[in-house]
DNA sequence: GTCTATATACTGATAGAC
DNA sequence: GTCTATCAGTATATAGAC
């Protein structure tokens, strides 16, 4: 009997797939509002029925879709969280992961910016709510990844900041920036994709590097 | 006849203040697509028929908004882009001007968080492209007066960055970050304000501060 | 200038055929 | 499991009274 539930879920699974990449690249296109079950549907050369066959709603649609986003932003940089380099390298090869992602899975990496609005503003119903509260707990876990990269990096001093969790969105408004412009181009190779990946890690990494006294603006303490 | 003409314009103006800054807080709250006419109506205790006097569109109203916020933004870092100090105290005194205008008119700046959306996703109609494009180039202008200051800077070996457009970018986006979780809460003094402000500065300028090579990553160059 | 209808359109979600 | 048909709610924008 397990046999059979566990087809059933994998069943499930493989009906969900197709829809979630079509909203992904749906959502990606039009944004979250603007993009109706409809458009998701047509994207699939199906209708309404079969994506209200698999989800419950457009919002449980998209939070699947978020799920999906952060799965593989975790996926490229967990193997280089937990390495056992200089806490500089290991927080290097984060931002190259992180970045890699950003350029690579834009219409997913879209989807999670579009997640932050909406938790900016008030979704409806206390269930979304409630749900949107795990998405932002994920997010948040994804952020703590950097922030103990950091701690490490401070007691090693290698590091240089007064309080880790500004450090670590600071580090994480950089890696996120290029998803604001970016896109695919024609004419774009990789070297250029491996050009805006070294700076910005670059810049990253800045942000929180040690200093000489005397280069660290004045003003207040602490 | 010119001071009966520019009456009518200055009356415009009188009427459309209010309905400006209702709207920025609906835009606020609940953001764009969820903000009805009726509700930034009732925010003003009055009925649809008033916004309509002065705004053709949803759209316009939401732009005239996105103006007024880039006129905050506009006034609180011109005086210090154009100073004569050392680029590295110019841009020093932008970041805090920048970041104090973030802290203080939240309900602006989410609207202009919602432009950048919009311009992400297409706004419909070719008309809404056209404004979209305006303000955007609005935009730009303000980024160009940062990357001004950061060329200044790399040319007076104060900064270090491969493209100043990239830099300008990273700088911004620190500074934005605030934005997103800031808000004002009972318990919050002046002091953790300017807290907040000291620390994203320092990791705003951190972010293009001139390095010795040897701290640099490896790997690519150019 | 501001209000009260109202036209018009869209879309999320459901029910039931196949 | 996918489709068709349809309902119900909501919101932009307009027309015309006051």
């Amino acid at each position: 009997m397990h046999g059979q539930r566990r087809q059933q879920i994998e069943s499930q699974e493989n009906g969900r797939e197709a829809i979630v990449f079509a909203a992904a690249d749906c959502f990606m296109e039009a944004g979250y509002n603007a993009t109706s079950i409809d458009a998701v549907a047509d994207r699939l050369r199906a209708t309404k029925g079969r994506v209200y066959h698999y989800y419950r709603s457009k919002t449980d649609l998209f939070f699947d879709v978020h799920r999906r986003a952060m799965a593989i932003n975790f996926a490229a940089i967990e193997p280089h969280a937990s390495g056992s380099g200089r806490p500089a390298e290991r927080l290097a090869a984060m931002c190259r992961a992180h970045l890699a992602a950003m350029l690579d899975y834009r219409n997913f990496q879209l989807v999670l910016l579009q997640g932050v609005e909406m938790h900016l503003y008030g979704a409806t119903t206390p269930a979304q709510r409630a749900t949107l509260a795990d998405l932002m707990q994920e997010r948040e876990r994804y952020e703590s990844l950097f922030r103990k990269v950091l701690i490490a990096g401070k007691d090693a001093d290698e590091f240089e900041f007064a309080n880790a969790s500004f450090a670590s969105k600071a580090v994480l408004a950089v890696l996120n920036n290029p998803i604001l412009w970016y896109r695919h181009r024609e004419g774009d190779n990789a070297a250029s994709r491996k050009s805006i990946i070294e700076q910005f890690t670059q810049f990253a990494l800045n942000t929180v590097a040690a200093r000489p006294a005397e280069e660290r603006i004045s003003g207040h303490e602490k």
